[in-house]
DNA sequence: CAAGAGATCATCT
DNA sequence: GATGATCTCTTGA
């Protein structure tokens, strides 16, 4: 099957235009699954519409050892999902309102994943706005939690299947884009940790966080 | 525009 | 009982 090019086929107009990513993507190292994954599209099918949003900002957290990871403090009902099998949601409400997602990367008992942190709308505005309460198209998803809200994402997908499941990531053919490497947001606690440049951002995106 | 506070609850001590 | 992989609104320059 012949890819379509994104030249002739305007990818917005579709929700099924690229290749479902496997689970071989997901076990790869996870400092290189958050990189490829910019650029990469979030869908997530829903009684209500589609929603599909091209990736532009995720942070990896790489195991045990990452005092930035739920999973440095042991393994609880909490973080059990990391501690299983590639290709799974992560997901997890903080601060009394956001949900954050997570894809769990690497081998089973190894637990890590990369966060989503920022997307840029592709397909299902309408219903992002609605969801957002809110107009802005730079607003809509460009944070963890705002993401969560546009795309209906909460803790009822914890544990899914991002392999078999109607939430998924696409490869539209796109090259991985240009990106810089920061320190990770709001993890100040986690000593030498916090330093790493485990934050990957899209160049040039206006849909990013702003921090 | 930058800085600060408040919201609110699951999770772990 | 404290805190957090956040967001939004208010305040003040």
């Amino acid at each position: 099957m012949v890819k379509p090019s994104r030249q002739i086929i305007p990818a917005k107009e579709f929700t099924n235009v690229g290749t479902k990513l496997l689970r071989s993507f997901y076990e790869q190292h996870t400092v290189d699954v958050a990189k490829q994954l910019l650029g990469k599209y979030l869908v997530r099918q829903h009684p209500k519409g589609a929603a599909v949003g091209r990736i532009v900002e995720t942070e990896a957290y790489v195991g045990p050892q990452d005092l930035a990871c739920h999973a440095s403090k042991g393994r609880t009902a909490r973080t059990e999902v990391m501690f299983g099998p590639a290709g799974h949601a992560y997901v997890y409400f903080i601060y009394g309102f956001y949900n954050m997602l997570n894809l769990v990367t690497e081998r089973k008992d190894h637990p890590a994943a990369v966060l989503i942190r920022a997307v840029e709308p592709v397909t299902g505005i309408d219903l992002m706005r609605t969801r957002r309460q809110l107009d802005k198209l730079r607003d809509l998803a460009s944070g963890p939690g705002k993401l969560c809200q546009a795309f209906a994402i909460d803790r009822s997908l914890n544990g899914e299947d991002l392999c078999d499941a109607t939430l998924y990531i696409e490869d539209r053919g796109e090259p991985t884009p240009q990106f810089q490497a920061t320190p990770r947001i709001g993890v100040d606690y986690a000593g030498k940790w916090k330093d790493k440049r485990y934050r990957f951002v899209v160049r040039s995106s206006e849909f990013v966080s702003k921090v």
